[in-house]
DNA sequence: CTCAGTGGTAAGTAAGTACTTACTTTGCGG
DNA sequence: CCGCAAAGTAAGTACTTACTTACCACTGAG
């Protein structure tokens, strides 16, 4: 008696499409294993998801499986590349590109924050599987933190340096004021898909999310107008009360 | 012949202390399965670690690990248990219990972000169960959401509420701003443990990160002064070149 | 010494697991 | 309508998995 509880296994999330499933072209087919694989490793992980429970999603037999994936390994790995690589992939650079050409600060982070947070909303399995491969240290993570999170940052950050240059934002390294930036909406989306799906610690709008990280990041939240941040470390910004203009 | 990948398996991480296993009161060795179990878990998740493996690393058969642990799952909510509520656990409100009353901004959120990086950085392992454990959907993911995170926003959330009432941020829902706080910070974390451990992106000192994450909260990146950030939508800070102050 | 109790094990067991084989159905061009 | 390749399956195989059982060895109180 295996007493294996493992995860609570959803009552099997998709009997799929009319059940009956009808003889499909095996191009066809493939794309749909695919498909119920994507989100029954996005729910469970690699380990977590048996290749039986696929072809049982998919309406077809285990042997199925296999005849279009020379195994459970390469049907994960076409997963990620499919996820990583298709069409419905964020492409930041032509997505701000205007706003980073007319140097107009607020539109390229909104956008950015904007594009990035609904990509996330409305495929919230692709964060999932990500963080599951990235945890089980699959090889395919690390081609898209490559391919994908370091272009973010060398164009972000590029963007930064040049503002600084222009003298319009602070000199701190623009690698920490993309860190920061980021975190916020990738931690934001992460609330919404992993933590709090039901938005009790706090309930926004994509484009208001977008619109008060940008605010946050490009003004702060303090008043003031103090152009120096780093100075002394212990620094109180006032012993009382306000600190500085209405 | 089964192919069975799964995960790459690192040759087996701990032979554990002086092989031989002598002989221990059962106390002990329920702690030490734990703790080899916690250093697994953490790696592999729940699905990806066997019993075998757990009971390899402790040096003992694996009866042991079923004789201080009815099951697998409870040996898995235990290490949650422990690492949730054990002492080296953060506490943030007496953390910045201090900086509070004095109002000092920059030392309740310097502290509190140092508080969770160095707390992150020498336990890498707990961010890592805990995204195992959210991901697999585990109650204690929930539980530990509830305990901390849901305080830490309460307290934070107050905090900023009660300084805007001050007059010194400006009026923003207060939950966003601790957000985009946290964001920064568990998001940097991330990238340490999970990302880029190698630091090939950003390479900063907790200290110094939790100096800029405050500095960029507080003061923003922006030289201007501008009290009122929500104002018309795809407002340009300017056309070109520098916007206010050198 | 004895003998109960505790720390520990070897060798199971039943139910998976990934993957295979040998076979049957189906649709379609000629 | 025939033939045949491609879509599909049932029933394995070899092995792993969580968990059990029945037994051993050391220790220390009486």
């Amino acid at each position: 008696m295996s007493k294996e509880i493992t995860i609570p296994k959803t009552p099997l999330p998709l009997p799929n499409q009319a059940a009956g499933s009808a003889r499909m072209t095996a191009e066809d087919r493939k794309l749909q294993i695919l498909r119920v694989a994507v989100s029954l490793f996005s729910q469970r992980g690699f380990g977590g998801t048996t290749t039986k429970e696929i072809a049982q999603a998919a309406g077809v037999s285990e042997a199925m499986v296999f005849r279009h994936y020379a195994n459970k390994q390469e049907l994960y790995s076409a997963i990620l590349d499919h996820k990583a690589c298709s069409g419905d992939s964020m492409n930041p650079e032509q997505m701000v590109a205007e706003a980073l050409k007319q140097k107009d600060d607020r539109a390229v982070f909104e956008q950015l924050a904007l594009g990035a947070l609904d990509h996330h909303e409305c495929d919230p399995e692709f964060q999932r599987l990500l963080l599951h491969a990235a945890l089980e240290g699959h090889e395919l993570a690390e081609m898209f933190f490559e391919k994908f999170v370091r272009r973010v940052y060398e164009l972000l950050g590029d963007y930064i340096a040049e503002r600084q240059r222009d003298g319009a934002m602070v000199k701190v390294d623009p690698a920490i004021v993309v860190r920061s930036f980021v975190g916020m909406i990738i931690h934001h989306s992460l609330n919404n898909n992993l933590w709090d799906p039901k938005r009790r610690l706090l309930k926004i709008a994509n484009k208001d999310a977008a619109k008060h990280f940008t605010d946050i990041l490009l003004h702060g939240i303090s008043l003031d107008g103090e152009s120096e941040p780093n100075q002394g470390t212990t620094r109180k910004v006032s012993e009382n009360g306000l600190s500085r203009k209405s």
